[in-house]
RNA sequence: GCUGAUGUAGCUCAGUCGGUAGAGCGCAUCCUUGGUAAGGAUGAGGUCGCCGGUUCAAAUCCGGCCAUCAGCUCCA
């Protein structure tokens, strides 16, 4: 494949950037199209993207719906088929400004006055559309040979909440139909994992417009909850944590001590009692930080790391609801841990270190961010520097590469925020350790040194999971619903194959229930079959126990595994042996 | 909150031109007692998201609201 440089030069692509070239273009091809179509549209960005490439326009009065993304692929495939050659030139800045301006295109001429003044400025053309560009793209549009329009959504210009919304039109495109085809199968494979599908199927959660954002968690969500955080309890208590838990539900003067009134009040749940302002918490800490400020401390007590499974409620964007992703209310894994400057980079590394332990146990992938300070934030400058640096140094001392992602601290403090990926792609951030200097000041907390004076403790905030809800979320679709057996609803199902091995069936049942392993029988009328289809597809159970005459006549039982689809036969008591050990050693 | 789409039985969905609703799965009962991915029959189940308007008549047309979905912005 060909490609044109914005230096005029033609040269084979690198194959790393085929993909990119061919989607870029692709957005300038839609451009073309949809100029054609509709004369007074004008241009803002238009990318490759991760997935495929975007263009975003603004159309005037023009709405645009779903149906209309026909019309503008098939203009887009006359373009591909007339073959226009892509062309490439430089041209002044007050040259380029006013081509600009002639055509109407006022964002371009904006995003001209966003470059510095060095700046090159080269245009792309084909046909007649001409676009701003630093390329490179195909030497010919008929090199475009596999692309969809995909959907129609809004976005702001310069992606600013303050600025216009345009129209964005979305798309995909690969070298060839047969990778368009195997894209368009793994979106379906990857709607399969969906954990809101999952959810509903496995009967793990549900959703009401009663409560929008508010999951209910059913009695099989429940369980699966409950091992999860069983689990963290026991990796907290190996570090070294203690746990409280913490009202939901406290006086507005403590969230205006803890400075969530002034920086957080739009996304808090407010609402009185005898005549006196309360809020729901959005965070635990201001709770944490009261349980901490209850007694006196010594430096020997530090660090004091106090864990809490916190339900915290916040008033997020109706539009941004999804799944047990984005929720309005949840359960932090929270911790606070208060200690001395000089035990900053230590701590800091032993959270690093637990969460990677529970990422690395469930196999996922994650990329970490540093945020900086944001805009409403309290605090000097100082310690904004202080806290920064140290999350750096401990970020560097561990070897952990991380990108800084400006202004997007926490407003009490700077944070190190662990992003995972769900099965579409879209990431989402789960765990993340802040540092804080100022809670401790607002609370006037405080520690005797060992020469007896009064110094301030560091608090550290830090989750794994991040919320148990979201982690739930992640893990379902990580796992397709297979959960392993110490995570699984329902760890065992017990399958009679008539109702003449009913009573055994039933005791086998009555066994493993009293060693509170999680599971069920399948009593109903029904071929084994049929059940065992129900236990594979819906309830995606590690273990089925088919019991039957032949079970019966031999004492013994029949387990089909769910990861191999074999049957073995074993006895009762070896069966629990190895069911025990599994769930014990957890993966 | 913004842009676009969607909302019909527990679930997945059909319902043409406006004439007050259908299928499959699931559920219940009965028959069947069947050995590793769907045995059969019968039955129950719906103010068509909510409110208002147009009309002799609205699931259907119009408006407002609510929720959901894909994005944007924001976030764990």
């Amino acid at each position: 494949m060909k490609i044109i440089y914005n230096d005029g030069r033609v040269a084979e692509c690198p194959e790393e950037m085929e993909l990119e070239v061919l989607r870029h273009s692709a957005a300038h091809i839609m451009a073309q199209a949809v100029k054609r179509l509709y004369p007074g549209a004008h241009f803002a960005y238009g990318p490759a993207t991760e997935k495929g490439f975007h263009y975003d326009i603004d159309l005037g009065d023009v709405k645009l719906s779903d149906e209309d993304l026909p019309a503008i692929e098939a203009e887009m495939q006359k373009i591909v088929k007339e073959n226009l050659p892509f062309k490439v030139y430089p041209l002044p800045r007050d040259e380029a400004v006013k081509l600009m301006q002639d055509r109407g295109e006022i964002y371009k001429v904006e995003h001209i006055a966003d470059l510095p003044d060095d700046a090159q400025i080269t245009f792309y053309q084909q046909g007649d559309y001409i676009d701003m560009c630093v390329g490179p793209h195909l030497t010919y549009t008929k090199a475009l040979k596999a692309f969809k329009l995909t959907a129609l959504s809004g976005a702001y210009w310069k992606n600013d909440q303050k600025n216009k919304m345009l129209t964005r039109i979305n798309g995909v495109a690969f070298r060839s139909q047969d990778e368009l085809k195997e894209y368009q199968r793994m979106i379906e494979e990857a709607e399969k994992r969906d954990h809101r599908r999952i959810g509903k199927e496995m009967n793990l959660f549900m959703l009401r417009d009663e409560g929008p954002g508010f999951p209910f968690f059913l009695p099989k969500g429940m369980a699966l909850k409950n091992a999860l955080i069983d689990y963290w309890r026991d990796i907290h208590y190996a570090a070294d944590y203690v746990e409280v838990s913490t009202p939901l539900i406290m006086n507005r003067r403590l969230w205006e001590t803890s400075g969530h009134w002034d920086h957080y009040k739009d996304n808090m749940y407010a609402t009185k009692i005898d005549d006196e302002d309360y809020c729901i918490k959005p965070m635990n800490c201001p709770g944490g930080v009261l349980v901490y400020a209850s007694q006196p401390h010594s430096y020997r007590d530090l660090p004091m790391r106090v864990g809490e499974i916190g339900l915290v409620h916040r008033h997020e964007l109706r539009g941004t609801l999804h799944g047990l992703f984005r929720v309005r209310c949840f359960n932090q894994d929270d911790a606070h841990i208060f200690m001395t400057r000089e035990q900053i980079p230590d701590e800091i590394a032993g959270v690093v270190h637990l969460i990677n332990q529970v990422y690395s146990k469930f196999g996922f992938d994650y990329f970490v961010e540093l945020s900086t300070r944001p805009e409403n934030s309290m605090g000097s400058d100082e310690d904004w520097e202080d806290a920064t640096n140290g999350l750096k140094a401990a970020l560097e001392r561990l070897h952990m590469p991380y990108t800084v992602n400006e202004g997007d601290g926490a407003f009490y403090g700077p944070k190190i925020d662990f992003h995972l990926r769900d099965c579409l792609g879209r990431t989402w951030q789960c765990g993340t350790i802040q540092l804080d200097f100022q809670m401790p000041l607002n609370f006037q907390l405080e520690y005797t040194a060992e020469d007896g004076s009064k110094k301030r403790p560091i608090m550290i905030h830090r989750v794994c999971f991040g919320s148990i809800e979201r982690f739930i979320g992640i893990l379902t679709e990580h796992f397709a619903g297979k959960f392993p057996t110490w995570l699984a609803p329902l760890q065992v199902k017990v399958l009679p194959v008539s109702d003449k091995s009913m009573d055994y069936a039933r005791k086998v049942y009555q066994f493993f229930k009293d060693q509170r392993v999680r599971v069920e029988l399948d009593d109903r009328n029904e071929k084994i079959g049929y059940k065992i289809r129900y236990a594979r597809q819906i309830d995606r159970v590690p273990y089925m126990i088919i019991i039957g005459e032949k079970e019966i006549a031999e004492g013994n039982i029949s387990v089909r595994d769910r990861e191999t689809d074999q049957t073995a036969v074993y006895s009762l008591a070896d069966f629990s042996a190895k069911l025990e050990k599994e769930i014990r050693e957890r993966i």
